[in-house]
DNA sequence: AACTATTTATAAGA
DNA sequence: TTCTTATAAATAGTT
């Protein structure tokens, strides 16, 4: 839009076009909020760079609040089970931690940084949001840890039923057979906790 | 940006306010479609009018798939997986969550938004250790119940094995006096698992 | 919706 | 990246 006038096509020069990204992308980012103030509307933008990388912007909210919005209005049920099915490939895999990376050292440019005033407000606001995000996958990665330890421990619990029940059945057939008493009223474990040993079910 | 300086503030006059939703709304659908097709990138923009009505656009496929696309970026955070894997107490605990990150991210924009430009570098630091404590607590309360379940798992995973040992006693007992073999060979149920139920310790 | 006077955005160059 | 600057685009206020 200076200099010459732009073709509407895609910039072979890898240079020019990683440039004309980076400015386009910032005018962009400040045009959407700029449209979200001005005029009160609520306005969620994602962008991937030719090579993945992500930059998103979700004004009034959070971009999660903004999908679910957005399903909302297009339906009522949607394939959330396809991407809940898909476990993430290598690949994906890779480009979050990259993502986290990248976010990291953003961190700590910002912390050990070398410019008290070199960073602009916006810079600091981008530092903001992505601590936010960090430390919010630390905390993801934690949780999903503990889960899948609740979840085994479930599983065993289960189990453990199953064989509690299981030799219950098995002593009160002996019992049948022998008249003995198969219980004594001292027994030193509460044969019935919480939920119930032998309520199963 | 013709004609006045533009404020960058929800302009009250609501026919213009209109009209300049309306053109500006083009001019941002339009720069995102340049963005993509010169740069190669994927773009997805949704617009939701202060009065609720949606506009949006995808570049490079469906809506849908850069929903996806995006998810698979930001995963690994859902709390959604926390509902569903663990439905009862958790799900109070996530609203809780969610409800101070909402504050949270009101207290940033109050912060950043509403004091245009008048905050020094040292204020935006210290607004930004507060949220870092913030969160870290935030998390905390949530790790130290999830500890908390974890823990009342192992207990009674521990009363569970202590029981079918006594079972298993009065069984051999039993089997003693009668001479009867107590165990089938056909056992429905895996009496040994992982550490060993009739191992403890 | 059109029409401009201006402001903004940005392509090219450094 | 970042800055500068000439110019193309966008758009605020008006008709």
């Amino acid at each position: 839009m200076a200099r010459g006038k732009v073709q509407l096509k895609r910039i072979e020069n890898p240079v020019h076009r990683q440039v004309t990204f980076c400015k386009r992308r910032a005018g962009l980012l400040k045009k959407a909020k700029e449209l979200s103030v001005l005029c009160d509307a609520e306005i969620g933008l994602v962008i991937f760079s030719a090579h993945g990388k992500l930059y998103e912007l979700a004004t009034k909210g959070t971009m999660q609040g903004l999908i679910e919005r957005y399903m909302k209005f297009t339906r009522g049920a949607q394939p959330e089970a396809v991407t809940e099915t898909h476990p993430l490939d290598a690949k994906e895999e890779t480009n979050v931690l990259k993502q986290e990376i990248a976010t990291l050292q953003m961190g700590i440019r910002y912390l050990f940084g070398g410019g008290n005033g070199t960073m602009t407000i916006d810079e600091l606001q981008a530092v903001e949001k992505n601590l936010e995000i960090w430390i919010y996958h630390i905390r993801s990665m934690k949780m999903n840890i503990m889960l899948q330890e609740i979840q085994a421990l479930r599983d065993k619990e289960g189990t453990l039923k199953a064989a509690n029940k299981y030799l219950h059945d098995k002593i009160v057939e002996n019992a049948t057979v022998t008249n003995f008493a198969p219980f004594a009223t001292d027994t030193p474990y509460p044969l019935i906790i919480h939920d119930g040993v032998f309520q199963l079910y």
